[in-house]
DNA sequence: GAAAATCTGATGTACGTAAATCAAAAATCT
DNA sequence: AGATTTTTGATTTACGTACATCAGATTTTC
């Protein structure tokens, strides 16, 4: 049987109250008390009921989120799974907010993230602008006790207590190592296509792709980094501009979004040698594209997942807790048109209904 | 504010104890009473809090793992994440234990489920050998209440509440395109090394590998299949000989165990064109043997993911509650030597010496 | 229409923790 | 030593649910 706060107080010889005190950091107990009541829970294992102290606390978690408005289907799919975490609010005793600013406005941001410490929640996650003003206001929440996680893109040099996103450095170098192995010994430059590079994802991105197409495939040249603002329209043009003037490209990697563009351009250029075309983020854009081919391979990071995680991390910043490392780890899902997951749905268990048919006593006392 | 049973009995025109009748399915309520009940829940939107309900009942979870003894890096790894997930018992309100049985062996599998149902736990999680004598011995625990989730390795035309683990034939279909891209069109035959036929999940993934190499690749041909028995001493004798009798070999899809074997045998290979060898499971011997080039690339599950997954949905079942299908379902993942994820090591915030930063009225009331 | 059976209400205890109050004890200061 | 401050103990209520008991009300049965 688990110990209680009962039995910390007959093991370290103090009453309900002081032992209440202690682990509420209540003032009104002596340093040498407090230590024989840290010692007694050290030595018996004691180990807070989390649930039980919420439900006599009464607690929630009100979470903000913020992230980049405009059509970037990526981050359209990321506000739908914060939808989906707040249907799960009752359960989860969250409250969540969800406020979106213009995207690579740094200064935007840092008013929606002072906007959020103003009404104080228990936690704040954010799409980051890696800006110096974005770390400010980012620190400034985190002196005023608020954790912080930054979600997708990282923010340099700063005292955010996680990013829940996965490592770009390491996307862009799989990039790479696919790319250069798909094209084998085919000729021909490869042009990258990036978003902006005042997002760190995508500056990461960028980085590990470089440095392995140089260390391991120096036989293609690399062509100038085009910079499509994550605008569909913006990158069909620039993209057909490209393929117009370099008609022997053979790779193209997208390492940020507006891929609707990128899809377009290529189908409207229509023959040609095959171009190895390696893209990020699942959405029905590149899904689509990779089952009719003009897409070879998406690199994908679970935005659901994403989302669960920083809900996780940030209840438990909130109250101080452990975090499972290895759970909160986003992966890079490498998708070839062979291991698409198939279209979304969740089992639905009537959560009432149902469980009848499992007795009741298969619960234990004790 | 969340409604509580208390709104339901006002809500309905009854008293609290009768609608802890209906909503504990307790005897001794009129048909029409129960339904005035059911509709002020559905009104009101009543969700039972679990905490509460889990602290009211004292209730524990036992839960049985069943797996493969033997020294497979891989089972032995997933050994690993159930104990870890012993630890974290306390907190999660189960009791674990753990039941090893030999591989391959179908009685010995039935023995320790018919052993599981005895002491009726709260569910079952075993790794399957897909035979109709499991099927049956899984198929009495449901009749019994008992939820049963797969892991890893699923069953045919069972009962099963859950599968945790991934798509095997769609592995099976990845591992074929990477093979296929990767060789682009350098001749020679590639060989399939499985574990053995008995298990659900090399069959399927045997069975995607070959479709898409015969629609997709038809100039490769194909060895006939090895069974290695997920022994590495036998995995090497057998992949030596293959190796030795078909020296132009091209490639080599493991979609076993016992790799240690088969880098063994590549190593004393030493010279002669290269390879290319995709293999299942990121354990201390793929990692190294892909940093060092004799593996290609390596498709993994997750199997702390699928630890903490089976018990959720297990938890869930018991329960009667519903599952969140996304976040239980497993990703198949590529390594490359590019994007191998660190070494473990969780972020380890002391649960209680730590948070105390954080102001303690942070939690809301309301 | 009365007795028997069934249903419903009222009430209390429990789970493990939080939080508050007030009295009692111990330490500190003068 | 006495007054003052600080520390500790004892006790109570609450959170939302489960579960048990017993009395009272309603229905059913003959």
């Amino acid at each position: 049987m688990r110990p209680t706060v009962h039995d910390i107080a007959a093991a370290a010889g103090v009453s309900l109250a002081t032992v209440d005190r202690v682990l509420n950091r209540r003032p009104g107990v002596r340093i040498v008390t407090r230590e024989k009541v840290e010692q007694a829970i050290e030595r018996i294992g004691y180990v807070r009921d989390v649930a039980a102290a919420n439900l006599a606390k009464g607690r929630v978690y009100p979470l903000i989120f913020i992230l980049p408005s405009g059509d970037n289907s990526f981050m359209r799919g990321l506000e739908e799974e914060i939808r989906a975490a707040i249907l799960r609010s009752p359960v989860e005793r969250t409250e969540i907010s969800i406020v979106t600013v213009p995207a690579f406005d740094a200064g935007a941001l840092v008013a929606a993230l002072d906007e959020a410490a103003a009404v104080s929640p228990a936690g704040v996650a954010v799409v980051a602008v890696d800006s110096p003003d974005v770390v400010a206001a980012v620190d400034r929440l985190r002196v005023g006790h608020i954790p912080v996680v930054t979600l997708v893109s990282d923010l340099t040099g700063s005292a955010r207590d996680h990013f829940a996103g996965i490592d770009n450095i390491a996307a862009g170098r799989t990039a790479a190592s696919l790319m250069g192995r798909f094209l084998g010994h085919r000729p021909g430059p490869v042009a990258v296509l990036a978003g902006s590079m005042l997002v760190r994802d995508h500056r990461d991105r960028l980085e590990g792709f470089l440095a392995v197409m140089e260390e391991m495939f120096p036989d293609h040249r690399l062509l100038p980094v085009i910079e499509g603002q994550d605008d569909p329209a913006r990158v069909a043009r620039l993209i057909g501009e490209t393929l117009a003037a370099s008609p022997e490209i053979a790779g193209i990697y997208s390492l940020g979004a507006g891929n609707r563009g990128l899809i377009a351009a290529l189908k409207k250029r229509g023959k040609g040698p095959p171009i190895c075309v390696i893209a990020h983020e699942l959405t029905p854009h590149t899904r689509a594209a990779l089952e009719e081919g003009q897409i070879d391979a998406v690199l994908n990071q679970d935005a659901g997942h994403e989302v669960r995680s920083a809900i996780r991390v940030l209840k438990a910043k909130a109250d101080g807790m452990a975090v499972v490392g290895a759970q909160e780890r986003i992966r890079i899902d490498i998708f070839l048109k062979d291991n698409l997951p198939f279209e979304q749905g969740s089992e639905t268990n009537l959560p009432f209904e149902q469980g009848s048919r499992n007795e009741p006593e298969q619960g234990r006392k004790d």
